[in-house]
RNA sequence: GGCCUUGUGGUCAAGCGGUUAAGACGGAGCCCUCUCAAGGCUCAAUCCCGGGUUCGAUUCCCGGCAGGGUCACCA
């Protein structure tokens, strides 16, 4: 058979160029030796999830601790999955987390010289390579239909044979030169197959960065390397082009891990170099007592716009992506409380080998330290950004009264005094922390464990004495003196040694205050709380507050 | 079902032939304390099962079992 001429008839293009001409246009990178060159390779198809950043910063790390490249390409070989507006998503959404690219789709860079980045606009360079595999007797045009694959796959499955395209079952491999032509004559739809050299009784070990050694079998499969519309699958164009972009370390989800042969066979064919892989293993939850994958559309979780929407300190969610990939992580932090994530030593090798349980109480846990870590007017500007993005109106009004809040902010946090306090998990909770300063979201419920004589004395006491100039002994001073006044023991040690005695104590009577000034037996310190209200207020609420 | 892969407390996990089997989150309790938060201290809780190999297995081998992944002209 003549293949060259099969090759000018399958693939008529005549805006090819011969293959080396490709091979100059992507020369080899100059970077150092040992700088990784990865990527994130997303599909167009929706936003992107927590499981992508997971990777990412995998991706992003290691080329960012070896000298290397990080770059974005867009796998877009799928028509059907385009959703407008994904390339800039993921784009913004990385850099929310603290993830930028050096090169790649949309940024703008002097390192994108080994574009085009969507893989749409690479149709030429992966047809030239098709076109050279049919030459060479490597792939075959195939005009079997949907129906007729069905069909053969219905046939394996019941035989328990193994589904596919392989063997006997490959019946376009050996197409005579005139049924090929005639089915092209009669205008019959055609994919290209990869005429497999190979045999699935060979075994052999492959190394995986993050796997290690696991064992693959050589692929027989012809799989479809180029469609019916002329585009490549994701198998073909990922060897192109992590051939061409000069990628070294290929990181993905492990659902890839059975297609590994697929692209060791096409990297061999084609004659180019193999990368190495590292195949993540993917984010768990429990469901029903169940254990599986993360999932985009029963998962609220995984979107990374939950996060945003949430609150959370965008660094939290890092540290925690980074505590589950790298788990020597945590103890390096407590080691370098002071130091930048990014400073942490990085290892791929120290990859968990099987899918770790989203831990959402970790991730509060870590979130509510990164907050910590904050000054008042950092925590201010964390909590307005939020408040304009998603808050209520009403929280923007809050929110413009910057000193009143940074007043409260100083409160929280602690600030200027001795103890740090760590109320605030994520920006809506901390929001929503503050409601009672305001008279318009405070929404007491005045539910005390005393009788009404006793809070309405105890609240007439107190306003009775009340000096917004006393500091916070002279202060306490005065609740104790009501105390005492109402039957309720003034030190607390009084207390203990005679509970009978009493009615309670000093933090009874504290707590009467509480809920009547804050609304709720719970609050940071209520004689600074009384003090950012003002005096006006204070007094209002202790009468407000009476039954 | 075939193939690949994983299996240490509730969760994330150190460990790599001999350990009182780290640590963190979560839980319980105590202390501190005007309540809460934080902090300090303490406690409970783990090597999937069965065979080997070995003086000795959580660690090595084999077999089960359980979990996960995958079997497209989707990526």
């Amino acid at each position: 058979m003549d293949l060259k001429k099969l090759a000018e008839v399958l693939i008529p293009d005549n805006d090819l160029l011969p293959l080396d001409e490709y091979e100059k246009a992507y020369p080899a990178r100059e970077l150092e030796k040992g700088a990784e060159v990865t990527r994130l390779a997303p599909s167009p198809t929706g936003f992107i999830h927590l499981g992508n950043l997971y990777s990412a910063l995998a991706d992003e790390r290691i080329a960012h601790t070896t000298g290397g490249i990080f770059y974005l390409r867009i796998e877009d070989t799928d028509l059907k999955r385009k959703v407008d507006g994904a390339v800039e998503s993921v784009i913004r959404s990385l850099k929310y987390f603290g993830l930028n690219f050096d090169e790649g789709a949309e940024i703008d860079s002097p390192l994108n010289k080994y574009g085009p980045y969507y893989q749409r606009q690479r149709a030429s360079i992966y047809r030239a390579y098709v076109k050279d595999l049919i030459v060479r007797g490597l792939a075959y045009p195939c005009f079997c239909t949907e129906d007729e694959l069905n069909a053969v796959r219905e046939e394996q499955t019941e035989r328990k044979e193994i589904t596919g395209y392989y063997g006997k079952y490959a019946k376009c491999r050996n197409l005579s030169e005139e049924e090929i032509y005639a089915n092209i004559k009669a205008g019959k739809p055609f994919v290209i197959r990869l005429k497999s050299q190979g045999n699935t009784e060979n075994k052999f070990t492959f190394r995986d960065a993050i796997k290690g050694d696991i064992t693959v079998t050589e692929n027989d499969q012809d799989v479809v390397i180029l469609k019916s519309d002329g585009i490549p699958t994701y198998h073909f164009a990922h060897a192109i082009d992590d051939h061409f972009m000069h990628t070294t370390l290929v990181i993905r989800g492990e659902e890839w891990l059975s297609s590994l042969p697929i692209h060791l066979e096409l990297f061999k064919v084609l004659g180019f170099q193999l990368p190495k892989y590292g195949h993540t293993c993917s984010l768990m939850k429990v469901d029903n007592g169940v254990k599986r994958k993360l999932s985009k559309r029963k998962d609220p979780e995984l979107s990374l716009d939950y996060y945003r929407s949430a609150g959370y300190y965008p660094k939290a969610v890092v540290k925690y992506l980074m505590t589950i990939l790298n788990s020597n992580f945590e103890e390096w932090e407590r080691k370098n409380p002071q130091a930048d994530y990014r400073d942490f030593k990085f290892s791929i090798g120290k990859m968990g080998k099987s899918g770790a349980l989203f831990d959402i109480d970790k991730l509060n846990d870590i979130s509510k330290a990164e907050l910590a870590n904050l000054s008042a007017e950092e925590t201010y500007d964390f909590l307005n950004g939020w408040v304009n993005e998603f808050g209520s109106d009403t929280d923007r009004q809050h929110f413009a009264d910057k000193e009143y809040i940074i007043k409260i902010l100083n409160l929280i946090c602690g600030i200027g005094g001795k103890k740090r306090r760590k109320d605030i998990v994520r920006a809506e909770m901390g929001v929503r922390l503050m409601d009672y300063f305001f008279d318009d979201t405070f929404k007491p419920a005045y539910e005390y464990r005393y009788d009404k004589d006793t809070v309405n004395a105890v609240l007439d006491g107190f306003a009775a004495v009340y000096d917004e100039n006393d500091d916070n002994s002279a202060w306490f001073a005065k609740v104790k003196g009501v105390a005492a006044a109402n039957g309720f023991a003034a030190e607390m040690s009084e207390y203990k040694a005679n509970p009978e005695s009493f009615k309670g104590s000093v933090a009874d009577v504290a707590e009467i205050l509480r809920i009547a000034v804050a609304g709720s037996p719970n609050s940071p310190d209520l004689c600074t709380v009384m003090g950012i209200l003002g005096k006006a207020r204070t007094l209002a609420r202790l009468n407000a507050g009476k039954i």
